[in-house]
DNA sequence: ATTTAGCACTCAGTATTAAAGAGTGCTAAC
DNA sequence: GTTAGCACTCTTTAATACTGAGTGCTAAAT
């Protein structure tokens, strides 16, 4: 559909581009060392590519920018995977590098690290925990009329709930109550969690307590409470630097979605694994537009557990992103396993 | 020092600048209901006032703006408790509605609601676990090398860390440890936890139990780790909406700093009791330059527990935010007595 | 001795114009 | 099919002039 000369000054047009951020003219591109014919020829292609839908003009005498389609196929069809340099190797290994055991901080630091290597606002998705088996309930009272339900999963992710404890309850009911909850549920995974609590376990608590029931209202709250996985950012000032955002308005609506959480929430969750790259509009959301979204899925043997994702222009670096996403979603993907993984 | 005039004078030029943002010139205050006397008696009078260094120019033939030496007078001799409407005292009440019993989530919410009441960005210092005392540590096996230490505060706070259990360790010699902290520990205060098993309890230890000194020291890892306090932000985005950030390096710099968090760490934490105003250069970081910060600390009894505050344009509504800090950061503290006061 | 009116002067902001530069589209020659 | 050439468009920048808000000072009025 395209042949091969129009093929080569629509990549040196998109790669002029993205790291100019200027428009591109004829003229220029004939200078070009690739390039080998005259900028008269040059703009001929150019009114054809502009024709085609893959690039377009600022105004009418200005040089070419690729549009949202010319980035769509740009990513589908030309890019070329770009190895990652020495440092950059060494960079994103230094996050694996101290013995962390934490999963948040090693998604926290992967966030940092990213938006750093980038210059881009950097996404994680921390791991569901929705699908974690429950390793361990407990309950701590604080005084006598409170206490503090802590539920273990067995990727070591800790949530607790502070509750009232109702006023008839008998002290060595609460203990009697979690060996019971113990016994039956550890392994369980904490969405199905709910489900068997009320179709089995319920019974066997009121054979056993008073007001058993109270409590495990508490108990069943805390284990619903992590609804939305959490995110973690890196670099969300970044947008900032970059030229196509000196617009206060876009940078508004930007960061305050990001603020929001919901909006940003809505973009990562829904994305299958492997690569996606998002361009402009594709998000479907208007504080995206002139931004692209490239998201990559980190997992533990075949279970999804969450998502690394780019923020930045449409005028993205797209291959080296990429690159990088792949390398460390599948440095995250290997580091977790090993620790996670009960061999 | 200054006549009742130039008293006169000078907190219409505050009050005017603050709703306006517009320097303000001679004609527009003879016009004010307040002024009876001629546009030039004023120039006179803004001559005499500037010579003082309680008002400025922007260029010279513009009208005047507060200084920061005005602002702070202001604040110090001129300024008039605002009483709360309804609906603010209602909004502010919203905050306790709920019946929430996580610290955290109060915190959070407060840091919500208050950045909304006044539009500009508000942090709220999480309570210092520091002084909490311990109720329990925990230890949870995940598996045959990975373990997960959880102590649990009277306040109810949880902190929780994964650590590699040794080779050589029997798993019955964790229970026995666990008892032993639990028995020797409970009651003390974090910040003196570190000290006492050192002195006191590892010689314990290491009667019962082999390689005790290895998991001794994951579990101290996980007492200190919350050294900092944690920070809770609201409306981080609204500087932006202020005219006088309408540019960009200015809201870069803020930006950057609130995100990196430990220049507002810095900020917030070397704060006496009660309300503090800091204007301008006072807060020593050019990053605040024309920012303002207001804290209030809020406590459990004489226990100072943390900082609410506003950070502003110079050009802040002092009044209103000192009346909202002081009416929250009371409401805060009767609240969580309530809650934590081991009556 | 204050207060005020009047006037010359300053400066930011805005609009207008002109000129320069980058780029295009089209046509005609190669 | 390719290229040189030219008229044309549009942005950017600088220069210029004008307006309006405001000041400072002086001299008159109170």
């Amino acid at each position: 559909m395209l042949t091969d000369r129009q093929l080569l000054i629509f990549q040196v047009i998109v790669d002029d581009f993205i790291q100019t951020a200027q428009p591109v003219g004829s003229r220029s591109l004939s200078k070009k060392s690739e390039i080998s014919f005259s900028s008269a020829t040059i703009r001929n292609e150019m009114a054809d590519l502009e024709e085609l839908g893959f690039i377009e003009k600022t105004h009418t005498s200005s040089g070419r920018i690729p549009s949202e389609k010319g980035y769509r196929y740009y990513v589908d069809h030309l890019l070329s995977p770009q190895r990652l340099n020495k440092r950059e190797v060494h960079q994103v290994k230094s996050i694996f590098a101290e013995r962390i055991y934490e999963l948040e901080n090693i998604v926290q630091k992967s966030a940092k690290i990213l938006s750093e290597m980038t210059n881009y606002t950097s996404i994680v998705l921390g791991p569901a925990v929705r699908e974690n088996k429950l390793k361990k309930i407990q309950i701590v009272p604080l005084n006598d009329h409170t206490a503090i339900a802590i539920i273990v999963t067995d990727t070591g992710h800790v949530e607790n709930r502070m509750f009232h404890i109702p006023e008839s309850l008998d002290p060595d009911d609460i203990e009697k109550m979690v060996n019971i909850l113990n016994d039956r549920l550890t392994g369980v995974s904490l969405d199905h969690l709910n489900n068997k609590i009320y179709k089995e376990v319920a019974m066997l608590l009121r054979h056993h307590i008073h007001h058993y029931d109270l409590m495990l209202n508490s108990i069943v709250d805390t284990i619903k409470m992590p609804a939305n996985e959490k995110l973690f950012f890196g670099g969300k000032t970044n947008i900032l630097s970059q030229p196509e955002f000196h617009d206060f308005d876009k940078v508004k609506g930007l960061l305050h979605m990001i603020e929001q959480e919901d909006g940003i929430y809505e973009l990562i969750r829904k994305n299958e694994a492997g690569i996606s790259v998002k361009i402009g509009r594709e998000n479907n959301n208007t504080a995206m537009d002139n931004c692209s979204l490239i998201t990559a899925s980190y997992s533990i043997g075949a279970e999804q557990l969450g998502t690394i994702a780019i923020l930045g222009p449409t005028r993205m670096e797209y291959s080296r992103v990429i690159s990088l996403l792949q390398y460390l979603s599948k440095g995250l993907s290997s580091e977790l396993s090993k620790l996670y993984q009960n061999e």
